[in-house]
DNA sequence: TCCGCTCTTGACCAAGCGATCAAGAATTAA
DNA sequence: TTAATTCTTGATCGCTTGGTCAAGAGCGGA
């Protein structure tokens, strides 16, 4: 064998390209969906030939697979911080906050995944079953344990994350709804907090 | 002048054919989205060539939306059946308890909708600022007065209507991702219209 | 400087898809 | 039955799009 083969060190050029793609790859994927999006779009977006992006990612799906990887950390951050030596009410309630300022921050990848997990999560079903679901359990069995404890009302802790999760990136996903309806007011997603946080909170504090 | 034109019958083939391009059209579309169904899938769905489809309906753009207006009037029937003269908390309940079951029983009218709101409501934007936005206003409004009454805990009422909407449809519009996180016991969507009418119940009633 | 490797691109291909058309089959009204 | 109308379809067109290829330009290490 000799020496060991050299890993092949990633380029300057092609960390920065790779960059610009997966920002530009969001950009369209979340707009158009996988099949509407197109290669040419995305490599147009960021200032490149449509062959040279195929050599980077050598098909369409390994850019989408790429970008849902890429930004699917960030956006169960917060539900990962979910601290169980915290104060329950007070837990949820930053959580909300949190997720709801995402949805306002980074509606792009709310869409993104909404569009994914809308026509079947065909490319992140795995990473569902397996990461998302342990995740998901973990802290579903804290709150459980929170309720068991009498600091909250008796609640499915599961369908409890759910509906935060729908809640908060409704704002997100079906925003040209809440715009035609609200007439997009500059304090939209403030009500949208307050009114999230004080249902949640008023349907979850022990009585 | 003479004799008035004589307005065109439908026929009892077109009739028929059109019902089941309609039924077609939903199975697919919702599936797939606008850009990502094709018209063959469509007409093979249904048993006609792809011509005898489009003999019917010129353009995938008229199938796309005539289903989404054959769909709307039902989708929002459940709203438009909240009481101004019912008991607050009730007729809230009501609301949820018909909208889940709706999006348990027809998740493919939910899908369609969603795909076509993430994807910014081309089609039925115009609906949405207006009979749509018309309707949320004046069910907000009773909502409003139910709170000024203090019958009801004090809450935004268009944002309690967006949060009933994102609850309960998310179990038709994330299915994959509720099924991998869940397993999808047989009790799934009974369970979840207990947490959700006893979430908004808690929160709203007054204290 | 030189050489090997990475990067870039214009041209091109095959497949898929929306839409058209002409011509024939079926239906209906008289 | 007959004639007009409606319905159906095989063939085909034009365009978009994912992906390939060969050849050249640029870059970095020795």
């Amino acid at each position: 064998m000799g020496e060991a083969k050299t890993i092949p060190r990633k380029t300057r050029i092609q960390a920065q390209n790779e960059e610009l793609i997966l920002k530009a790859a969001l950009e369209v994927f979340s707009a158009y969906g996988f099949r509407g999006a197109t290669v040419d779009q995305i490599a147009t977006s960021c200032g490149l030939s449509k062959p040279n992006l195929l050599y980077y990612f050598r098909r369409k799906e390994d850019i989408y697979v790429a970008v849902l990887e890429h930004t699917l950390h960030d956006w169960l951050e917060p539900l990962r911080s979910l601290d169980p030596a915290g104060e329950p009410i007070e837990e949820i309630t930053r959580y909300i906050r949190t997720k709801i300022r995402l949805s306002r921050d980074n509606p792009k990848a709310s869409r993104l995944f909404a569009n994914e997990i809308l026509h079947g999560a065909t490319a992140i079903g795995a990473y569902l079953k397996g990461p998302l679901k342990e995740l998901v359990d973990e802290k579903a069995a804290i709150i459980a344990g929170w309720i068991a404890e009498g600091r909250l009302n008796t609640v499915d802790p599961h369908h409890l994350i759910f509906a935060i999760w729908a809640t908060t990136q409704h704002y997100a996903d079906f925003e040209p709804q809440v715009t035609a309806v609200t007439g997009n007011p500059s304090d939209l997603m403030a009500k949208a907090e307050e009114t999230l946080t004080q249902l949640f909170v008023e349907g979850l504090r022990p009585r």
